[in-house]
DNA sequence: ACGCGGTGAGACACCGCCGTCTCATCCGGG
DNA sequence: CCCGGATGAGACGGCGGTGTCTCACCGCGT
């Protein structure tokens, strides 16, 4: 039978964030078949990581669709989109990563465009008094990233708990750690 | 004459933080000496990223105890690391991500006694009120981590300027990006 | 001038990973 | 029952990176 190529995919994330010199057999081992029906469906490495790539740009974008960015208050719709990309935060995390391996050359479109509409909305939020104009949506955006990210890796350390992914992460960037008069 | 140990380590540390798999010759010529002399200084790759993990474990403790961790106020304290740290910022940002390749076998004890003082820098800011309690300070520390990555990154893709990085990461881990009724 | 330590360049063999192939096995449909 | 497609296991050669060695060169102190 076909191999649940999903499940390849999403247990190859998981290794190759922890370690991302791991071997095709060790990939494939996590997976829970042999190397040469790993080949079978990806050419190689290279295919691989090409394949994780666009899913995990497919699913940070149904989880922008799936936030409607541009109904309410910034505030709610970063909340949503937080929320909605939970599930493909260690995606993410290796992608965010893998993505310093390509020197620049050839930066994934898919990439900008998301970028782009993250940014949007934070220049949205600023523009509705929502958010701090003193910060620009690019580095807000990238923050975001690295908050993802180290959020993801304490969840996969077992430092924190994965159901207070989407609270721990909106909390910090929205509010930040100082304790403010307003709850 | 004896090479430069240290412009060596930084050289190494620029080029394997875009290029994880840089290979051993390119690190070298990167550093403007051959494969030979630098393998006469390393034993080999492993040797490498240690020496670069000591010497970031050395200058992240040095920043520490730069920055005064317990005078005054808590806010202030962490001020004075992020800045102390900047200049090591890519080396951490390299390690951040390196250290997710160690199998969580022998966490090189010097990490844990940093996080032990950045957590309790966070934890007294919240026993003095500073800060905000529901937020644990492992998390925060975890945040800190992935907020000097992300800058750090920007600011060798040249998306921000360098000079800024102790005020974005700073205001942005204390503030949030909320606006809020104080400044 | 001489010797010497450190270096760069290159050659060489080794090893791990990769891509490919073959073959036996299993499983579901006709 | 038989057959075809997919899979797992293993073998094989190739390749790139690595570790080691040699040799020539250079700067410097004696």
């Amino acid at each position: 039978m076909a191999v649940d190529r999903d499940h390849v995919l999403r247990s190859a994330a998981a290794l190759l964030t922890r370690r991302a010199t791991a071997t095709l057999d060790e990939v494939a081992r996590a997976a829970g078949i042999g190397r040469a029906t790993l080949h079978r469906h990806f050419a190689g490495r290279d295919a691989l990581v090409r394949a994780l790539e666009s899913l995990g740009i497919q699913e940070t974008e149904a989880a922008l669709d799936a936030a409607r960015l541009d109904d309410g208050p910034a505030e709610g719709a970063l909340r949503r989109f937080v929320a909605a990309v939970e599930p493909a935060a260690g995606l993410l995390a290796f992608l965010i990563t893998e993505n310093q391996l390509f020197e620049g050359d050839d930066v994934h479109e898919g990439w900008s465009r998301i970028d782009g509409r993250i940014s949007s909305l934070f220049r949205r939020g600023q523009e509705r008094g929502e958010f701090r104009i003193d910060l620009p949506p690019a580095w807000l955006t990238e923050a975001l990233y690295g908050l993802i990210g180290a959020c993801a890796w304490s969840i996969q350390d077992g430092r924190v708990a994965a159901r207070d992914f989407p609270y721990m992460t909106c909390e910090l960037l929205l509010g930040g750690a100082r304790r403010g008069v307003r709850t």
